[in-house]
DNA sequence: ATTTGTGCAAATCGTTTGCATCTGA
DNA sequence: TCAGATGCAAACGATTTGCACAAAT
């Protein structure tokens, strides 16, 4: 809603990948992107679509998710459990994850660990390495 | 059973974690122990018991990698979707994960990402980092 | 008009739980 | 004996699916 412009790339970033750009799927869209580097689950963006009164419905909302991952706009995160992560940032970057919270966060660039690619097994490549910090709140004392 | 030895340091490890050595207990420790390293899953486990005619339920496995993961006999690795892997070589190194076969494989030590440990933010430590080494089959050419 | 997307509810999958029965110390 | 373990089936939570209705080109 703030950004006209936003909207109009999202509408064509979405035609590119083939996807009609409907209702649920530019309101979703411009959810997911228009607060900067995000972390959220199906569930999460749901609550949040209806809460803005965004009519949609989790089915429809996992449906753009998957949608938007296939055409790169945004990525899924491992983490464990059921819960499926997803994070509109798809630069290659690393998770510190609070399992206490189950809260993702991005590991800023200088802080980064620095992964040293390794030598795939014969006939395999490397499609993408993801590297997870599990923190847990520092016991006072 | 090919080695008394690997059953009583078992049964041993299962009495310091305050677990009864238990006839289910024992054959799933002997099956994930037994071939070296393993990853694995709760259903795999399962059916190579019943393989086995080890008369053991699925929800006993479940337990009993619970139980064994607490005691840090065992670990869990967290890769995505579902199901959750197991794994019998509990110290620190890191995955390869064919996603089109589901099937996970340790990094040998010496093609090991080196990984700088990152600067936890404010009031959190870290407990773990895990690295999932994505792979795909080479396409040939 | 035709194709594609959406919403609902039911179905699925891995996992967990409640509870009656059994087992090991 | 009896606390702890097991097995079964029902319960669960996240996700997917089938299908009738609605919206986009």
């Amino acid at each position: 809603m703030k950004d006209g412009m936003t909207e109009k790339s999202l509408t064509g970033r979405l035609r590119s990948a083939g996807l009609r750009p409907t209702k649920q799927r530019i309101a979703l869209g411009n959810l997911m992107f228009e607060h900067g580097d995000r972390h959220f689950t199906a569930e999460m963006l749901h609550e949040e679509a209806v809460r803005d009164n965004i009519p949609v419905s989790l089915a429809t909302v996992y449906n753009t998710l998957h949608q938007f991952s296939g055409a790169r706009l945004i990525r899924e995160i491992a983490v464990e459990g059921a819960k499926t992560y997803f994070d509109t940032n798809t630069s290659n970057h690393y998770h510190y994850f609070i399992e206490s919270e189950g809260r993702l966060m991005d590991v800023e660039a200088s802080e980064s660990p620095m992964v040293k690619t390794p030598e795939p097994p014969e006939g395999y490549e490397i499609t993408q390495i993801d590297v997870l910090v599990r923190l847990r709140r520092k016991t006072t004392g």
